[in-house]
DNA sequence: TTGAAAGCGCTAACAA
DNA sequence: TTGTTAGCGCTTTCAA
């Protein structure tokens, strides 16, 4: 029953079973048939054949010839996340409908690693290649250019090739504004700013403008901002939760509002969390910077702000369609998520029968 | 200062500027000339002009050639979920540190794409493949076995080929037990058979091991388990939450202690919580099988089970490095853990200084 | 409307 | 210790 042994059909097997020859084969199987004006007799023979053999291209010799592969490229920072996991889902469903099959690889943040994994990914000839949240998305696009490789920048900007981003700025303060007011509506005493702090980030263009958002209503709303109310943590959780930590030894509590830079930084608090009597912050309001599902429904008000990943992707693929696209920065709004609100996913698209 | 426009060096290249024949250069470059022979002094001359020159292999001629192409594949059901990620993490390490490239698809649960991806991954001579959580383990192998390729079930198992997998029963009996003791202790007054239910799961192996720990531990402790207990909502959100919501209405409250079969089912949770007040769930106990770091966190217990996939992932290795595995299922342990619990992840062992 | 032929860049016998 | 040679399976002019 399984043709186990025989090894793959080529063209040359079906050029002799068909009679035509290898050239016209590969032209009826790779689509170019119209154009090439074949009969469409001999195109139907071809493919009854091809089906009957279960001919497969073999996509290592067409890549080969054509110096193009079907590839296209998603560089994440890390997979385990939310926000880049459903950036993924969407990026993977996007590829497909276009014939095309994706490879998503996470660098870690380290930029060294940024490059040479794409520079492994240029040596299997993708053809276009999609970068999220690079550390150093300027070195990537040298790498890239050095190859003639069509590329963009998703999350993180570049100043060298196109960009798309959030809105972080505007985010930002969507989400400050938010946490602030609750935090005033449940205090009952009114709320100072050196109660509201920031957590989480580091020296990145994304941690600068929310950053800057945080400032710009902080201080609209309850005046001038202590410097020490920004604390910024880098991506690790570890890192997180000691910050949160070293605030609670010296304090005996937590800030009673704060805005956590990623959810990244918001599992840095759950490190904590865990360390800690549930009485610690029982009435402690979060604001964080990224939606996950699960984040949404923790034991204290949290406000999250989504990033719109379907949109930058759409985006990405609309410049990378262009020709010769300027290296300018694409801003998509973000969305400010209440507390206990469980959004649908990309994945709510499918059938699901069961 | 770059080399935009040039293209890429080849070994011809390199073998005219060496004075070498392409076969050294080929050799000295893929790592293979000290096996062939080469002089040390030789392949230092090729190495250098290499490196003056940027050469990097073409690894699709390298793997028409070879008929291999360095590429290892993942196929998950979905990326968006923690269980699922944090396995691509530890896949994505472990293939990286063998000195290959880790390509991670997914299926959404449909089997016809299920095996559509592979034969794709096939036609670019993928070298090995784990089928993670497949709907249909066995048609994936049908497709695996045709093309000769080395293959592996991990967390669903199959008939056909080697299969790793949680110890589900085991698991499932830990959890049920869990919660079980848990809301004893909480009542007021004692839990009844009556009161503890499943949601979630469908006809797997999966599914099916839980049930049958959820029920043995049930039975075990509180006497016969009514069959209305069991609610399979298949692994939509959207299907789960509906189960909660009929649940709901015909009781008026959620049972008093229940195991969610996957974290994909609690977020069907979360979408009915989102729609109802606190107060609604107010003692609860719920078990899910699936650990989320912010899932432990919810605001009542959440016991779960985290599957260990990196003891999946490496005994999968092991496994394709044998010679003819024999299609034999492999059991990993899973581990309890208690609510408001933070596990470090795969990227905790990064050095992240910032 | 089709075929012949030249390679894409690399590897691996086999010779030397 | 190194070179010669024949492809891997496909695409793509160019000619018929």
């Amino acid at each position: 029953m399984s043709d186990m042994g025989k090894k793959k059909a080529t063209i040359y097997d079906l050029s002799v079973l068909s009679g035509c020859s290898p050239s016209t084969v590969s032209a009826v199987l790779n689509g170019s048939w119209r154009k090439r004006r074949i009969k469409e007799a001999t195109a139907q023979l071809i493919q009854g054949l091809a089906e009957e053999h279960q001919y497969t291209a073999n996509l290592q010799a067409r890549g080969l010839r054509s110096s193009r592969s079907g590839l296209v490229g998603l560089l994440l920072p890390i997979h385990d996340n939310r926000y880049f996991s459903s950036m993924a889902q969407t990026f993977e469903a996007e590829v497909r409908s276009r014939g095309q099959c994706p490879v998503v690889v996470s660098a870690c943040r380290d930029p060294d690693e940024e490059r040479q994994i794409v520079e492994t990914l240029i040596s299997y000839s993708i053809d276009e290649l999609f970068i999220a949240g690079a550390t150093d998305p300027d070195g990537v696009h040298e790498v890239c250019i050095k190859a003639g490789l069509r590329h963009v920048n998703i999350d993180l900007p570049g100043t060298r090739a196109p960009s798309v981003i959030s809105d972080n700025f505007e985010g930002a303060r969507m989400l400050t504004r938010a946490i602030i007011e609750q935090a005033q509506q449940d205090g009952a005493v009114p709320i100072t700013a050196d109660e509201v702090y920031l957590f989480g980030g580091r020296d990145d263009h994304a941690s600068r403008e929310r950053i800057r958002g945080f400032r710009d209503i902080k201080i609209a709303m309850l005046g001038e901002s202590p410097e020490a109310c920004i604390q910024p943590t880098g991506y690790s959780p570890a890192m997180t939760a000691r910050a949160f930590e070293t605030f609670y030894e010296s304090h005996g509590k937590l800030p009673r509002c704060f805005f956590v830079n990623s959810s990244i930084n918001l599992e840095g608090l759950m490190r904590f969390l865990g360390q800690h009597p549930h009485e610690t912050f029982a009435d402690i309001v979060v604001g964080c910077y990224d939606y996950d599902p699960f984040g949404s429904f923790l034991p204290f008000p949290v406000y999250m702000i989504r990033q719109d990943s379907e949109a930058m992707i759409a985006e990405g693929f609309r410049i990378l369609d262009s020709t010769r696209p300027p290296a300018i920065t694409h801003l998509i709004q973000p969305m400010l998520v209440p507390p206990r609100t469980a959004l649908t996913g990309p994945l709510d698209a499918l059938k699901d029968i069961d």
